[in-house]
DNA sequence: GGTTTTCCATACTCTGGCGTATGGTCATTG
DNA sequence: CAATGACCATACGCCAGAGTATGGAAAACC
């Protein structure tokens, strides 16, 4: 018997709506996260929607919540396996061109840094984030001021970048030029 | 006799419309840009609106263009005073602090990346900024990949900086700590 | 002085979306 | 077998906004 097809699944769960609420947010923001076009797109109506969640604002919880559950982990997995600090930093712009879906949300987050909801965790994921580069600038022999400089500094370069990539003022991620750039991000950032 | 104040204006222009447009994207984003909202906020009704303009769309394109235009005067003014290209390069980042609006609506507008209207003027005021930007690492001795790479990398930081502001993860304008990051900043992007 | 033009107000239709009330179907439970 | 629960569809009311049609007031023009 072949493995139901999305649309041919007996019936959702919760988390069927938060997963493709995802990746509606990643195309097309967060303003576009709407209950009528998610339940269109997920082939049923908001009857459902309503039976699973109170209303768009608890699925955007919800999905927000999912989103940045799975970033916690795959940093702390990316990161938490390599041991010398400056491998670390360079890997940290290595993964822009992994984890594509994590990063089309987390750009379309960033685009949405007013709303109410967002703010939050891009508050916490970035405060995480610069955590670490500054614990990797310090373990490199920076000070803690500066270390703290360098990070914000860094971080800057990564969420520059993701602006430049929506304008789509960016290299492809498998060009030379691309390479080229991130080797010279990492030679004026990262001491060796 | 005292100077009419906006809401006492006799009539109102098209160019009235177009500058409290600005005013509304930098507060607000370009998606709060509503004909209703922005002639309540004028004190006036949308049958104005109508005569000046042949739609929402209409008003978008013709307040992109006023900002554009500001912003390239102001460009080419801040910037053509300067004679060394380090000089030029080091009031970049301290404009930061000044042209409010400007800024403003620019921060908007990069959050609305993909609206139509605004991508293409995004794509041209980056262009035009970053080729500032590499011409004047050029003149500091960079060959063209070099400079270029540099320039991309300098203007992610500014970007990034925005983004972070706009998440009120940055330092107030005025401290010390934002001053101390400008200048860790500028002495490691920018040749001695 | 009458006509035209400019500017704006009012009332209306339409749209897309939010959320609720109600009822139907099928699976589960006792 | 009947009752209950899970899930969903349908119909409805409401809202905010876009845009249009129409008419009024005042200034400008001949």
């Amino acid at each position: 018997m072949e493995p139901l097809k999305k649309n041919e699944k007996v019936t959702l769960s919760a988390e069927d709506w938060e997963r493709e609420a995802l990746e509606l947010i990643a195309e097309n923001g967060v303003q576009a996260l709407a209950v009528e076009p998610l339940a269109r797109r997920m082939g049923i109506t908001k009857g459902s929607f309503y039976w699973h969640f109170s209303g768009r604002e608890s699925l955007l919880v919800k999905a927000l919540q999912r989103w940045e559950e799975h970033d916690g982990r795959n940093l702390n997995r990316a990161l938490g396996e390599i041991d010398h600090p400056r491998d670390r930093l360079v890997s940290f712009f290595r993964r822009v061109g992994k984890e594509k879906l994590t990063h089309e949300v987390y750009s379309e987050l960033c685009a949405a840094a007013g709303h109410p909801q967002v703010e939050p965790v891009l508050e916490r994921v970035a405060e995480r984030r610069l955590e670490h580069l500054s614990a990797a600038f310090e373990e490199l022999g920076l000070d803690a001021v500066k270390a703290r400089n360098q990070a914000r500094l860094t971080y800057s370069v990564y969420l520059g970048f993701l602006q430049l990539q929506r304008q789509h003022q960016t290299p492809s991620l498998t060009s030379e030029e691309f390479d080229a750039y991130i080797e010279h991000v990492i030679r004026t950032l990262i001491p060796s």
